[in-house]
DNA sequence: CAACAATGTGAAAATTATTTCACCATCGAA
DNA sequence: TTCGATGGTGAAATAATTTTCACATTGTTG
């Protein structure tokens, strides 16, 4: 696990990126202390030697722009990986959340920000909101859903779930009690439904991660 | 229609695409020479001299390894393709609007699925909601905002704002009435702010056109 | 042949860039 | 409170890099 920045060093990695991004070159030193307003070469020196340290770039002794992008993550030239590329899943009858991944109807590039919370990317999908049922949350009707897939044996009481009813997507927040799901909706006109875990006319899909939004 | 280059020159330029692509920066006059079996650094800096008359490569005057590729054909780094990449702007001072873009806290891949209603996906940009305001339309504090760069102007009545007071980002209704703006939030307990368009304390950015946000 | 462009050598000058040094201020943890 | 980590200033020492100069070789072209 790579050491946390502070403000001031996430600032220059960032500026860094983008320099180079730009410029496709690394900045000097005198560049770097100009965007962050240091006067000093060897304020941005001693920068540096953190983001080195913490394992960020790396630093080739004495040369001119001698600085490189260590994580790939970071590399704004890395075209090895582009970003994850999630499915968009469509309506799918709950006794059959097989077909879920069956027939996407797109394909959506995530940034792996709205993924770190996740183990394995690869089991994550997208769906839309099927009701204002959670309105309260911030959850809109035609929302995407960012989706981690999971059973319904993993997840925990308050988190917000994902699931399928007859052939709607849902969210609400996920609560076992008394060996019953129970599905809490955040608005008070829309009811808590209950269910059995082993009913097939409800499919827990998994744990919602992210909302996206087109206005 | 570029003018043709000499055995010795593609080599020099061949070089330095290779040693771009391997060390994401551009070579030395040192470096190049030493490729080429060149011993004086003033026989490569002709063969620059030559490839930037030709318009092959742009040189940046005493500039350490100061050499960028024109043509994005030949640029091993080129993204042109892959999913658009928006700066994630922080705090900035509304009287400093054009500080904005400066400093970027990170970048986001977006599908452009979402850029969709833009013209111009370079004008966008990523803040972040300062306030609850707009709970009742389903944005939250801390929600990224997608945001289309759009002089007040430019705006209409009744579209999903962003602008800065003091140093905070808001998302609110635009509303020009009687040569004043009015920025109404969704939420009553928010009051209604009301500007004179030239009003230094008060500064909208654009359009929002998404909302994403991490759970 | 004379003129010219392309390519080189070697060295020195000019400029840019990194590194080090001494010293200072702030902040959170021991 | 003392300490270490962080982040700075300013100046000076090194080192790296580009640029210029004088001169030479080769091959092509008029």
């Amino acid at each position: 696990m790579k050491a946390r920045l502070t403000e001031r060093q996430n600032e220059a990695f960032e500026f860094i990126r983008s320099y180079m991004r730009d410029y496709r070159k690394p900045p000097t030193l005198k560049e770097i202390g100009q965007a962050l307003g240091i006067r000093s070469t060897n304020g941005v020196f001693k920068l540096l030697k953190a983001l080195e340290t913490k394992g960020y770039v790396e630093r080739e002794q004495h040369a001119a722009r001698g600085l490189r992008l260590v994580d790939a993550d970071f590399d704004p030239f890395a075209l090895d990986e582009g970003p994850p590329t999630l499915p968009v899943v469509s309506r799918t009858a709950s006794d059959q959340p097989d077909a879920l991944r069956q027939r996407p109807t797109a394909y959506f590039t995530v940034d792996p920000y709205f993924l770190q919370k996740t183990n394995d990317p690869d089991a994550c999908l997208i769906g839309r909101a099927g009701d204002d049922g959670m309105n309260g949350d911030g959850i809109r009707k035609g929302d995407f859903l960012l989706i981690e897939e999971r059973p319904w044996q993993q997840m925990r009481n308050g988190e917000m779930a994902a699931f399928l009813v007859r052939e709607e997507l849902h969210a609400r927040r996920f609560i076992l009690a008394n060996g019953r799901i129970h599905l809490r909706p955040a608005d008070r006109t829309y009811t808590e439904d209950m269910f059995a875990p082993d009913n097939p006319g409800c499919y827990v899909v998994g744990r919602v991660i992210g909302v996206m939004r087109r206005l």
